[in-house]
Formats: C-alpha cells, sequence, structure tokens
DNA sequence: CGCCGACTTGACACCAATCAAGATAAGTGG
DNA sequence: CCACTTATCTTGATTGGTGTCAAGTCGGCG
C-alpha cells in the first residue's frame, strides 16, 4: 500500500490526452445515437479533444471500494473512465443498496440532478479517471456546441441500459437474471476472451447480488446451477469461464417464470 | 365512437400553440438538470416554440389502447403529449411485457436508438399528442443549438426515472411497489385532487402489473391489503382515495423484504 | 336481462430470502 | 514459510411471498 491510493496530475496531458481521445469517427446525427459499447473518443471531434484535455484532471485509484462521490453531495465534476470499472450505486430508505450500473472505459458519469449527485460512485477495481470541472465545461460547450450532442448521446445510452435493466429485474427469474448479467458482460472484449471463453471481471458476489436485486446467497447458487447445466464454470474468483452462450441466451430469454425452473 | 379514432391536423396551430407552449422560464445550466414534473413549455424560448410550432402536427387519439409506435419500426417522428397519458413499453423474448414507463403532459417520447424505435408507445386514454419529424427537427436544432439543451434535460429526466424503477423493482415487495407508484402519481395536480384525496388514474391492473414487474392477481391483493391497513380505499375502477399519505411513505421505506409483511 | 370483460379472491406449489454454518481464499504477523 | 485471522464465497434448512391455475364477483353495454 502506498502512503496514499488516490495520485491527482494536474498536468495537461496533451501527449498521453491525444493517444487516449484518437479521433475515429465524427459525431453522429443525435437520432441515431448508437448501442454500447461506444467509446468517448470516438464521438469527439479532434478540437473537442484538445479542449476537453485541457480542462480535464486524471485521477489514478489505486484500490477497489474507493468512494468517488457520494449521492447528495454538491456535484462539481463529471467523470470518464479511461480504465478500470465503476460502480454506480444508491441507497433506499431503508438502507438497501441498488446498483444502478457498472461503468467501464468510454462511460461518462457524475452528471448532476439539480446540482447534486443523485448516485454514489465508487471503484470496483483499481482504476485510471478523468475528471472535469462542471463550471469550465460549460465554457467548453459555449466555443463547442457539438459537445452537447455528444453528452446527449451518452445520456441516451445510460437511459437504454437503464431500460435494458428494467426489464431484467421487472421478469427474470434469479437464474435469467445471471445468465442476462453475464451475456451483457461477453461483449466487452476488455473482459472475454473469446479464444479460452474465459469472462475476467472484478466484480464480487456483493456487488452482483446488490446490481441483479438478489441476495449473495442465491448469486452463488445461481452460479452452482449454471456449472450443473454445464453453461459456464467457476475458475478463480472473478473468473467464469462461458461453456455455452447460445444456451445462455436461451436461458435469458426462456418462458415464463414458472417454467423456467426445468 | 367517431368513425376515425385518430384525427389529424395540419394546421400551424398559431393560436393555440402558443398558449401550449407558454413562455415561462428560460433554458437553465444543463447540469442543473431538475426532477419530474417539468412541462415542455417551461423550458422553451418563445422563438423555439414558434419553430417547433410551425413543425409540429397535432395528434388526436380518441381511444385508449391505441399503437403511436411500435419497437422495432423505423423512427421518423419525435412526440410530446399536451393530453393523456401514454405507455411506454417493451417486450421480452418470451413475450413478457414490461412497460418501463408512464409518460404524461409535457413529456417527450420516442427518441430513436439507431434510427429505429427501441420501445413501444400506447394511448393509455384518450390523448392529444404533438408529433414532430426528426427531419424537420434536425433542421430547427441546427438554427436554435440551445433546443438540444433541452432535450439533453427530458433525456437526463427519463434517466432518472427509469433508476428510480430500477430501485423499485429491485428491492420492493409487492406491497411496497404499489405505494412507491401511488405516492409517484400522488405529486401530479391533474391526477391527484388534495381536497378530496382522490387520486384518479387511467391505468388498469393489467398496465399497473406490467409496470411494476409483478402479477395482476397480485397487485389486487396488494390493493385489498392497503384497504386493510386503512391506507387507501378503491371506489370506482380508476379512482383511488389515499387515507394515510404518510403511511404508504412509511411503508414504501420500510424494512427488508422480509419484515415488510408486518 | 344476459353477455362479456375487468377485477377480485381462494388454493396451492415453488422460488428465493433469511438464518446458520461450513469451505475456501486472502491478508497478516511471527 | 507457516499458523492465525479475516473476508469472501458456498452450501444447507426453513419459511414466507408471490406466480399460477381456477373460480367467483362486479360493472358496463347491447
Amino acid at each position: 500500500m502506498r502512503n496514499s491510493n488516490l495520485t491527482e496530475s494536474n498536468r495537461t496531458r496533451s501527449s498521453k490526452a491525444a493517444k487516449t481521445f484518437a479521433p475515429e469517427i465524427r459525431a453522429r446525427p443525435f437520432d441515431r445515437v448508437s448501442d454500447r459499447p461506444s467509446r468517448l473518443a470516438n464521438l469527439l471531434s479532434p478540437r473537442e479533444q484538445q479542449e476537453l484535455s485541457s480542462i480535464g484532471t486524471v485521477l489514478e485509484y489505486d484500490r477497489s471500494g474507493v468512494t468517488i462521490f457520494s449521492e447528495g453531495e454538491d456535484a462539481h465534476f463529471a467523470y470518464a473512465i479511461d480504465e478500470g470499472v465503476v460502480r454506480i450505486s444508491r441507497h433506499a430508505a431503508n438502507g438497501q443498496r441498488q446498483i444502478l450500473a457498472f461503468m467501464v472505459p468510454g462511460d461518462l458519469f457524475g452528471i448532476p440532478d439539480e446540482g447534486t449527485y443523485a448516485n454514489s460512485a465508487e471503484t470496483v477495481c483499481p482504476s485510471r479517471i478523468y475528471r472535469f470541472p462542471w463550471q469550465r465545461l460549460r465554457e467548453v460547450i459555449a466555443k463547442e456546441p457539438e459537445l452537447l450532442l455528444t453528452l446527449l448521446m451518452k445520456v441516451a445510452c445510460d437511459l437504454r441500459q437503464a431500460q435494458r435493466q428494467i426489464m431484467i429485474l421487472g421478469h427474470q427469474t434469479t437464474y435469467q437474471r445471471l445468465a442476462s448479467f453475464l451475456l451483457e458482460f461477453v461483449r466487452y472484449p476488455e473482459f472475454y476472451d473469446e479464444k479460452t471463453s474465459c469472462l475476467t471481471l472484478p466484480i464480487n458476489r456483493f456487488d452482483l447480488a446488490d446490481y441483479l436485486g438478489i441476495a449473495r446467497e442465491t448469486a452463488a447458487r445461481a452460479f452452482a446451477r449454471l456449472e450443473q447445466h454445464g453453461l459456464a464454470r467457476r475458475l478463480n474468483s472473478g473468473s467464469i469461464e462461458i461453456l455455452d452462450i447460445e444456451g445462455l441466451q436461451k436461458l435469458q430469454s426462456g418462458r415464463l417464470k414458472r417454467s423456467a425452473a426445468s
């Protein structure tokens, strides 16, 4: 352990920012908002990238479980992930925690609700995160209105993801939810190695359960059942070998709640 | 019943539009996105209102259960409600329907995902709805970039609402979900009469159940229990007398799942 | 009056939350 | 490197909530 688990560097990072925000695709029409995964770099023009990197700060979190911000706090920054995973959560009045989303590299979060954060954000693993002051972000947008469009696309993306989550929580069995979860992350090359069929995630049972709206024990049981049915296999904690993707998909879109037992 | 349940008038509606899109509040900073309820008129400048009303069409639906658009269709229009209620839904692969949101006057919907609608929209009661072609909307935005900001605020609003829905579906009992549902609509003066404590909604058990992610029968049982506990009372179908708002709030933020039985 | 739909109530089975305890992995200090 | 502590994960037993099937009631409308 280092003496500080949060290294903050305020340098402009001209060279590195240029690498990270590589110019690739120009902003598309805003009613053609695409689904995940869509990286920040793909949505920004070179000029916008330059503007952003000039006001951005890089935060290095070298531990998991570190709070980036908490719900209710005054919101002065927006964040974007360069490396790592962040959980976005909210606590119900009874104390129950619900994880609303896992943010991965390229995702934007920390958009305020009436000046305060509506959710909490914590690292799930060591992460490198960009931080942008809202004050200055507003100034940049005044100069570069196209950025607003990028912002809109990002929020629209989050909305789609939230709606997908609603679909899962609304009508799926524990077993199906786990399948949906795995399939969601199989799409990311940084988590899923197609050659070995190995899915490596920094998400523990606690977080998984609070994400899928189930109990920790139930999540473990669901994993056990996946193995019994030969759909997946637990390797190390954090690594799952996917044995039958089609089986998972069939499970996910299976019949009604009752017959899902099969 | 008229011979046509959909009356489309393409007139510019200068006078009426001016009334509906009354200029009140100027667009606020985009990181101060407010929560519901926020009416469209409050977010638009007079010029923007004029621009919009010139490209908008008014649709009159005089029945409930009429499809406005279906998921998967090519998206050519955005919609805004002037009067009535619309349900936004999506069907799972197994056919299960989940209602993602109920849209009320002032709400905007029909924002496409890669050029097609991700959800379906149907009337829940007779409704008057504005329709805007995306093609022309894009042109207007080019002239009035501020409109983009309004759009962003609307989408951010929907995101908050979706996240609230995730909270409900994730960790609440049937009983609590019903309480949350009632409290959500108590906030709207057009549905809740404070003097008589009467909540009048055009939402039937079917829709309610698919919104809360429960079975129709369970919804009925939950209502029965509300009456037993003296929290609310069913009048006519569609009308509920709220007897104890604080009791509902206490119920909503009650303890964990198990002890919610009480 | 009688049909039909929407809504309600009852009975039963089953999934999942809870409580409890054991197993495994990881971190700590000698 | 090993013993110890601690955290995380897993498995078992039990109980209750909720989905499903079925029947009954209410209200609207011809």
